[in-house]
DNA sequence: ACCCGTTTACCACGATCAGGGGATAGCGTG
DNA sequence: CACGCTATCCCCTGATCGTGGTAAACGGGT
């Protein structure tokens, strides 16, 4: 019987993990703790089969308690479940040892037949973090040609149309949608329409981060 | 909406899938063909939304017909679905331009909602497939160090905190207060706290504006 | 002539933000 | 020691955003 660690400073989360195990007959929850400290004392005191780990724990980062686990029991598998989906944290998980990567939104089911995965031997990731992956895959691999590959780059990267650019440059100066709206002519719903379309290309959910890609990318001049 | 070309040689899978998907009504077969040949020609015909292809064709390989239609189509999602889970195809299939690897027994609820995924930017990727790219990653990078390395600054013509910076950095990769907290250890009222100075001190009134002013200032480094 | 991307426009919902309070604590400097 | 500054925490409210729909008109390219 797979025997689980929980290591979840959030006591809402914990608990509802806790009890999602507990009342699967084929695990068995032998702690669950708050901190990355308890989690990597109960790791030398448990030696759980599987370790359940939040990244942003108030004192040791959950980095650290798999990194202590793949490292001190190399039979235990380390499943991430986080809100966290950014490049940085999912790669520190994976050089760290995770083996599992699911976002805190991933359904009751999907959070189970994971852990089922992962005693069988699979890596089970939430779809919008595995296309990361991918993508980091390919930014590693340089590629067999050269010369189409800056092509593809600029159709599947960059490829805002006017309107959408000066849109971007207004939201980066701070205008709301009826105050872009009315510089440009338009309806504040047209506006929004504009924007979905922007976040989707830059594949981003957010003015903050669409104005950091769109100036990483040189797509707005910081006149 | 979402237009799908079908390319798989077993009729009897050919058959399930084309059925599965006229099922759900909120996708479209375009096409449903046995050979790669037909297959690189209904790219160009029908440009599809997505790519449902089996990699053991007759003629040409699906890694081919993934590879001409992520040059052609760059909208076009890929998906693999295949009974091969060896590393060689697994990478040459991700190399190629695929966004997702389902192996061929997964469930129809997993295959009807990994193209859903795909739509949504996700990566549908069977649990043992991707335990075998988690391994990849290892291979590839021994030892690499990707930690939020503290900023030291000093050419900056406002005088924002340490904490601060710290905040406008984690505001322009699109995190919300919650996640910032979670991030630094500290509750999101803080996050909030911060924000409101960084604000005062930049004279800004959004994080659009904020991340733009700071990118203007050099107190952000787009690595 | 037809298709397709762009631009335009609208609705509605829940999530999130902006900004206004106020409060406690540590830290240096004068 | 008092002062200023930073950091921490909490409350509130209305405004704004994010995102899912739907649908029209225009223009360039096939």
């Amino acid at each position: 019987m797979p025997r689980v660690l929980i290591v979840e400073d959030d006591p809402a989360f914990r608990a509802r993990y806790a009890a999602m195990l507990a009342n699967d007959p084929s695990f068995e929850v032998v702690a669950s703790v708050g901190t990355g400290g308890e989690g990597l004392a109960m790791l030398d005191l448990s030696k759980p089969d599987i370790l359940l780990v939040d990244l942003g724990l108030p004192d040791v980062s959950g980095i650290e308690v798999i990194r202590h686990a793949s490292r001190t029991l190399p039979q235990c598998e380390c499943m991430v479940v986080t809100v966290f989906g950014d490049e940085e944290h999912v790669l520190a998980s994976i050089e760290a040892g995770a083996a599992g990567y699911l976002l805190k939104d991933a359904s009751e089911e999907s959070f189970l037949s994971g852990i089922r995965e992962l005693m069988n031997g699979g890596s089970p990731i939430s779809p919008i973090i595995a296309r990361r992956l991918l993508r980091r895959f390919h930014a590693d691999s340089p590629g067999e040609n050269i010369a189409v590959d800056k092509a593809t780059d600029e159709t599947s990267s960059v490829a805002l149309s006017d309107r959408e650019r000066e849109i971007l440059l207004l939201a980066s100066k701070g205008f709301n949608y009826p105050e872009m709206g009315k510089l440009m002519g338009i309806s504040p719903h047209t506006v929004t329409s504009h924007v979905k379309k922007i976040y989707r290309k830059l594949q981003v959910h957010s003015r903050g981060e669409a104005v950091f890609e769109a100036n990483r990318m040189g797509l707005i001049r910081t006149l």
